[in-house]
DNA sequence: ATGGCAAGCTAAGCTTGA
């Protein structure tokens, strides 16, 4: 079984580039989008029909901006787009599908920047989307929370920690909620399997970062710890130029 | 501290990103 999440930030431009022969190649059973920004109308969505997928769109209502979606090729039970909350719900930050197998979750959190009012909202997000996994947990123990999180969690995760003490991103706070959320019950797939560092999933389009691979690791597969046994591989795609982040891979025995 | 780049809005410059 496998599953990957991917920012693609814009799935219009990522299309042009060359997205669906490498889905195809593939063959991944989930992918969970974010950054779509696009609305369902603006672009064709057979070509992910066309592949075996089940799609589940999820656009901002602001155009061209946010957005997330699952493309599924098992039979789903039950979808659920937002998670409750209007002013993030507005957004399209979070859908979440239920199958045979478990409950996925792709995830756009929010970013902001320290001091700013969209900093404020982040922190807002994440102690109200805390507590809807809180709950969550309890119904459906075989979850998985992938997307960007747009936090880097340990010093590891990122290429200066000392320099981006006060960089939105790698707040204290915001690792401390990682800290939370992942002793909560959730096992960080990729660390789970891997410990060096220097692995990252998001680059700066400038300066040559991504050359230098000078990135952050916020995009994730949490699994809780139900699925443990499960777990068979999580790999970062760093190969894979569509977007300033790069797909991440989780499969499942 | 600043600036650097990219996607997509809408029609040359703005917003957002992290």
């Amino acid at each position: 079984m496998k599953l990957i999440t991917y920012n693609v930030n814009g799935i219009r431009s990522v299309l042009k580039k060359g997205l669906v022969d490498w889905l195809k190649a593939t063959e991944a059973d989930y992918v969970c989008l974010q950054e779509i920004k696009a609305n369902a109308d603006q672009l064709d969505l057979a070509v992910f029909e066309d592949m075996g997928y089940q799609v589940c769109w999820y656009p901002a209502e602001k155009k061209g901006y946010s957005g997330v979606a699952i493309l599924a090729k098992h039979k789903i039970n039950r979808v659920q787009y937002g998670f409750g909350f209007p002013q993030y719900d507005s957004e399209g930050r979070l859908v979440q599908i239920e199958t045979e197998d478990f409950t996925l979750l792709s995830v756009y959190m929010p970013s902001g920047t320290r001091g700013s009012v969209r900093q404020d909202f982040k922190y807002e997000w994440l102690a109200d989307f805390y507590n809807y996994i809180d709950d969550l947990k309890q119904k459906s123990p075989n979850l998985i929370i992938s997307g960007d999180y747009n936090i880097c969690h340990k010093p590891i995760d990122i290429h200066n920690p000392t320099k981006n003490t006060n960089s939105s991103g790698f707040l204290p706070e915001e690792r401390e909620w990682m800290d939370k959320l992942v002793g909560s019950g959730f096992i960080d797939t990729f660390r789970y399997f891997n410990k060096e560092p220097h692995n990252y999933t998001w680059w700066s389009t400038r300066s040559g970062s991504r050359e230098k691979n000078l990135g952050w690791r916020i995009d994730y597969h949490l699994a809780s710890e139900a699925l443990e046994n499960r777990l068979k591989r999580c790999t970062i795609l760093n190969k894979v130029f569509f977007s300033d982040h790069c797909p991440v891979l989780l499969e499942l025995n």
